[in-house]
DNA sequence: CCTGTTTATGTTATCGTTAACATGACCTGT
DNA sequence: ACAGGTCATGTTAACGATAACATAAACAGG
């Protein structure tokens, strides 16, 4: 029968190299001061037992996690995808490892995950979107730690903030089509105050019209979040029988845009010559569909790698004051219109 | 001046509440016996210092920390995306947090990322794939809690396995066109041996087409994963020039059938007219292009609520044995081809 | 009314690591 | 040769919670 002997620790590691605990603490943290000789003895001891460092320990009594907390809308969302592959790209370098959680573009569930996150004693962490339940924010405020909004740039941040106006960036696009002569333009989705950056968008698209004096009022709902493909093509659908001389459709994302385009395909409506289509994102379907797609580029990916680095300024003392990244999204005119 | 004063902890509120710390460790726990006028007052007490519960201190103290760690491949796939969800979906319930790492299909990440995930001491832990260091394997096998590999049926697996046969699955897809009269069919992608399933997938093709004695040699390369839409495209490219006469494509992933689909569309060849594209992983993507795209699906939610559902399983001690679970994918054909 | 059980709470020791301080050995320059 | 410094290691006491055990009060059944 073989012994059920507890998992070994350090002290056992010490026994067998002959070493105070202490030791083999600082062996395991590459920059300390151990002879080489010690440390290799210490090293192999450690692995002829098994032992396995316990982090759990190290936090509690060193007071760093090396966990940065990380709430997004849906894993299932490629731009948000991006952004936190940039996020964890730009902190893998100093070992902090993201605790990850997802709200499923439900405030409350926000807040039930702020919440769980701040017990785990994060380094930092970083929310999507700058509207949050009253007691998230007071829990935000708080913490003690580096918060840092994204993904849009709230009036009132609650720290700091990596993000883009999503209103500002749709007026772009309003005002360039504008330009381009159109005036009787829809836009799909951001109908449900649950999707905040999707209802800023659609928010963005009527102040934008208004200040053209055009009319506003092209607006098709796409129903709650995730607003996918399918939800975009069945809005065409709807658009295209209620408004049939809409001249160009922006719609909440590209995912909505190519599930507009593919009605459009199998109604077969000519876009970019009949209607044009625009969507927000510039995920990846937006460069390859055919027609591509006009779209909007946030640079998702570049909002996580500041973001990273922004955390790591701070946590160095190198950024004091809260920091107000503004990134400005980029227009992409493709075919599918402009 | 403000006191720079300490987090509180459950002494400070014990003392504002007037009881012991054992008592507010309690309160803290909704199934505790406390009696409802003890635990208002310490909850308002703890509400009044602002306390936030230690999950650092308990962990260590309880051996519970309540992590599952999770590796996959990449999180920009909406394939493994979902069967994350499907994990997420599942262990929350139980108050269990995913610790997420992502191995961008390189098996001395995955190596790095299990390391660093044990020292956290997670309940259990869920891999993608059978394939992995040796090294990874061994800490794997005595890190003495629960392992699932998902997404692959090892030959020799580590522990518990929810997943299915790759290579199988494309069997299927190969068996269907050659039911259907097909002989020169070509495999985009699977060429690295970084994309585990991608080359498994690629086998199973070749197995296949030799199984029915036709020719298995039309196999075009894409490229390191993850393989998207663009090498996709570019990959059908090259098919298009050196083998002109190939009747079907089946893609490693709906991505690369995609992009393969807007390739033929900008060159003008009729899909599946003159060409049949297949995919695998029902991507959204896949039903609603036009034409909607032929593929497997893998059901990735499932995958991730079955690991769930075995992970709490076996925490409660009703699965003892380690569990096999095969999930049967199912083939779908649609326009594009079958 | 007494014993046995349940309920609400307290006491003590500990989880495994490391911060902070201490110490002895070995330099180093004058 | 010695004060002052560096280097490698040791000692002690936490970090903040809770498992395990203990106890007092309330309750229940005969």
């Amino acid at each position: 029968m073989n012994t059920p002997r507890k998992t070994p620790t350090m002290a056992d590691v010490a026994r067998l190299a002959g070493v105070s605990p202490m030791t083999v603490s600082r062996a395991f943290k590459t920059d300390s001061s151990v002879s080489e000789a010690t440390r290799d003895a210490i090293l192999k001891a450690a692995d002829d037992l098994g032992y396995v460092f316990d982090s759990t320990a190290s936090s509690l009594r060193s007071q760093r996690t090396d966990f940065v907390a990380v709430t997004i809308p849906s894993i299932n969302n490629a731009n948000f995808a991006d952004t936190l592959r940039g996020l964890a790209e730009g902190l893998k370098p100093r070992g902090l490892q993201i605790l990850l959680g997802y709200t499923d573009y439900d405030m409350a569930e926000e807040e039930r995950l702020i919440e769980q996150f701040l017990r785990r004693r994060p380094e930092a962490i970083v929310v999507t979107g700058g509207r949050h339940t009253p007691r998230a924010r007071r829990m935000l405020e708080n913490a003690g730690i580096p918060v840092i909004e994204t993904w849009d740039l709230p009036e009132d941040p609650i720290g700091h903030v990596v993000g883009f106006s999503n209103a500002e960036a749709v007026r772009g696009m309003v005002d360039h089509f504008v330009a381009r002569g159109l005036t009787r333009i829809a836009f799909i989705g951001g109908d449900t105050s649950r999707d905040t950056r999707g209802a800023d968008r659609r928010r963005g698209f009527i102040a934008a019209m208004q200040a053209k004096g055009l009319d506003a009022t092209r607006l098709i709902a796409a129903g709650a979040p995730p607003i996918s493909m399918r939800e975009g093509a069945l809005a065409m659908g709807r658009l295209l029988q209620t408004l049939p001389d809409t001249e160009a459709v922006i719609c909440v994302s590209d995912l909505s845009a190519f599930g507009a385009l593919t009605e459009c395909q199998r109604r077969g409506v000519d876009v970019p010559g009949r209607l044009w289509i625009a969507g927000f994102g510039d995920y990846e379907i937006a460069g390859i569909s055919v027609p591509a797609l006009t779209t909007i580029n946030p640079f998702p990916r570049d909002m996580g790698a500041r973001t990273a680095a922004l955390i790591l300024d701070v946590l160095d003392g190198r950024q004091l004051a809260p920091a107000h990244i503004a990134i400005a999204p980029e227009l992409l005119i493709r075919q599918s219109g402009g």
